[in-house]
RNA sequence: GUGGCCGUAGCUCAGAUGGUUAGAGCGCCAGGUUGUGGCCCUGGAGGUCGGGGGUUCGAGUCCCCUCGGUCACCCCA
């Protein structure tokens, strides 16, 4: 083996990657029902977008993103989140009022490899954008939620925590640095750096939590328009029976926030990254890209995190038939069985090496498939050998009831 | 960027003090059952012992460097 994938990167194959799937496929069909039509960006964007958007302080922005130029000679960065690039096509389409969209994709930060976390990672996510109504911040928080409980997930928890607005904060930010300022000697290197520049940031550091611990919080320095708005979410995720609990110190890294910020943990799932998604409203964002004010709120939530954390999947594949070559003279026949299988909407396969009926008894076997069918001397007579894997059970049906027969499996 | 642990067949791992052709289990392929899987039996394929350099008559085993994996810090999905 020569070239393996690059450091922080997995290749997911079958038949791990099932699980993979039923996760896309979970949230695609949540998205459509809760009304997200589908956003598609780029995998990079201009450097720019994230260092205004994300915000020059934050961990993100000032270690972790894959920059290059390309060959004109522009600043590129592969986006280490997408909520930028919604927002950045929002603006650059003209949009006004309110879209709700959906994506799914890779992410990149270079970061050291470790438990649920990696250099290329998988999020799916949605944006309300355009609307500034609490209900709309538990709507987001309901569609990730409902994605880990349709997933199986257990014991969920919804971490809840609002930032205020950002004139709130202008007071509650000197209230913050004057209790850390007393305490600087006892804060890490990095938070005694972010007392000037992001003093919100040291809120959340592991090295700091004694410090930390007793510093005024932001839920008791709200305007009364976010305290208001904080109590609607509040209420609106009681009433949508969604458990939360309200975690003071909760801050999350990036600089666009505002108001509501949530996260999601799971008992299942336990690591020093454990947090399966989180999100929440910035309705500052749309300006610092240099656009009109636009509310948003939205949530990502981590794919690999999630499958790591789904139960495992009992049954092997979904093959419904798998076709059996008895005699190596109807191989044409078989590959029309499979083909009138699948147009009937059943998925089928055969082994198309030339192999011993043995052989593909246990390929079908291994395939998880429900059925083999046997294509050999009864074909002349238009019949097929039908057998249930599970149970053995056999019969042989005319050819055009092979479908039927597997589909009542 | 820093630190701990690890790197032998596809997978999980054995290989005391360095000593002849590097092993097991599982998996894979074939046969036993000339058209039938999951059990059992037999046989087979498959290894630059992560890579490079060094010590030595001799290195999977010792030393150095390097790459990678993993977990943790930082921070986050």
């Amino acid at each position: 083996m020569t070239t393996r994938a690059p450091k922080g990167t997995i290749d997911v194959l079958p038949p791990e990657s099932a699980a993979w799937r039923r996760l896309l496929r979970a949230f695609d069909s949540l998205a459509e029902r809760y009304g997200y039509g589908l956003a598609l960006t780029p995998l990079f964007e201009a450097t720019e977008l994230f260092a205004r958007g994300v915000g020059e302080e934050t961990e993100i922005v000032s270690k972790q993103m894959y920059s290059f130029t390309d060959k004109a000679g522009r600043a590129l960065t592969l986006r280490p989140e997408a909520t930028a690039s919604v927002v950045r096509a929002y603006l650059q389409e003209g949009r006004t009022g309110v879209l709700k969209c959906a994506y799914s994709g890779p992410m990149f930060r270079y970061e050291q490899p470790q438990a649920g976390r990696r250099r290329q990672f998988y999020q799916v996510g949605v944006e309300y954008l355009g609307e500034p109504s609490p209900d709309a911040d538990v709507e987001v928080v309901e569609v990730g939620y409902r994605l880990l409980e349709e997933l199986g997930i257990r014991g969920v928890m919804v971490l809840l925590n609002s930032l205020g607005d950002p004139e709130d904060r202008v007071e509650y930010r000197q209230l913050l640095r004057a209790y850390l300022a007393e305490r600087a000697d006892l804060l890490s290197e990095d938070s005694r750096r972010r007392l000037d520049t992001n003093p919100l940031r040291v809120l959340d550091s592991k090295a700091d939590v004694a410090v930390v611990a007793e510093a005024p919080a932001t839920l008791d320095h709200l305007g009364p328009e976010a305290a208001a708005h904080f109590a609607a979410v509040r209420l609106g995720l009681e009433r949508r029976g969604i458990p939360y609990e309200i975690a003071p110190r909760l801050v999350r890294g990036l600089d666009y926030y505002n108001r509501t910020v949530f996260e999601y943990q799971a008992r299942s799932y336990t690591a020093a990254q454990d947090a399966l998604g989180g999100g929440g409203r910035y309705d500052p964002l749309a300006e610092l890209l240099g656009g009109p004010p636009i509310p948003g709120v939205g949530l990502a939530m981590g794919v690999d995190r999630i499958v790591a954390a789904m139960p495992e999947e009992g049954g092997e594949g979904s093959l419904g038939v798998f076709v059996v070559l008895a005699d190596p003279g109807r191989r044409a026949e078989a590959l029309d069985l499979v083909a009138m299988l699948r147009a009937a909407g059943v998925s089928a396969d055969l082994d198309l090496g030339e192999r011993s009926v043995k052989a593909q008894f246990k390929v079908a076997g291994r395939r998880g498939a429900a059925v083999a069918a046997v294509v050999g001397a009864e074909w002349a007579e238009g019949r097929v050998t039908v057998r249930a894997m599970a149970d053995g059970e056999e019969e042989t049906v005319p050819i055009a009831e092979v479908a039927a027969w597997a589909q009542a499996r």
